[in-house]
DNA sequence: CACGATCGATTACACGTGTAAACATCAGCG
DNA sequence: CGCTGATGTTTACACGTGTAATCGATCGTG
């Protein structure tokens, strides 16, 4: 299941902070930096939550999301996907890359 | 302007072969390997040329297509776009990770 | 107990992408 | 000179994504 680019702002917050979130606290964290609207949160959530990438368990009246997808995961896959399809899965090839590109850094 | 993983492919060709290629030869070069029907190739090379990632030159009655995009651009910006993301910005973190996943490798 | 605030669910909509068929044009063959 | 085949252009359509408003349920407050 892929994760897109707004979608993965979310999951950043879930993996930063190790407890599970509350839709408010989440939107605390993104929408301001984002420039999201709360509803556009809301929609990420539930788009996560159909897709199996995290899971919410009531909290009285709210409930509290926490990941199922693990990050390294994540990482890997994208990571993996971009070394393949650029680089021919050669990891020294990216690494050459970037030593000639940041040599004027 | 964003170039699309399908679009990708058939820049590959152009990127490869270093003289401009016909119509005919990119579809020979992908659509087999990808599965695609020639409209699909066609399509990708409309919208390439809309995005002026490509040029096209006449010659008689057909096209020949080269790339106006530098593939080197192109894997850097995709390159760095995803370690921002994922590594913050940090290479080494990202050596990191591999030599971690490769271990069993 | 009715009402407003709160929170999640439903609906909305434009745009890019993957995938492809239909259409138009034009040159060469019969 | 009309037809056919090659080639590019236009149109099509479903799905994911970014972005968000609206609806519906529910709880606490007056």
């Amino acid at each position: 299941m892929r994760i897109s680019e707004a979608e993965s702002v979310v999951m950043d917050v879930l993996w930063r902070r190790h407890t599970p979130q509350s839709a408010e606290d989440i939107i605390a964290a993104t929408a301001p930096g984002q420039g999201w609207q709360e509803s556009t949160v809301k929609t990420l959530l539930s788009r996560l939550l159909k897709k199996r990438a995290i899971a919410a368990e009531r909290d009285g009246r709210r409930y509290l999301y926490r990941p199922l997808l693990k990050r390294s995961d994540y990482v890997h896959a994208e990571s993996k996907n971009l070394l393949d399809r650029l680089y021919g899965g050669r990891v020294y090839a990216l690494v050459a890359h970037f030593s000639q590109r940041m040599k004027l850094t």
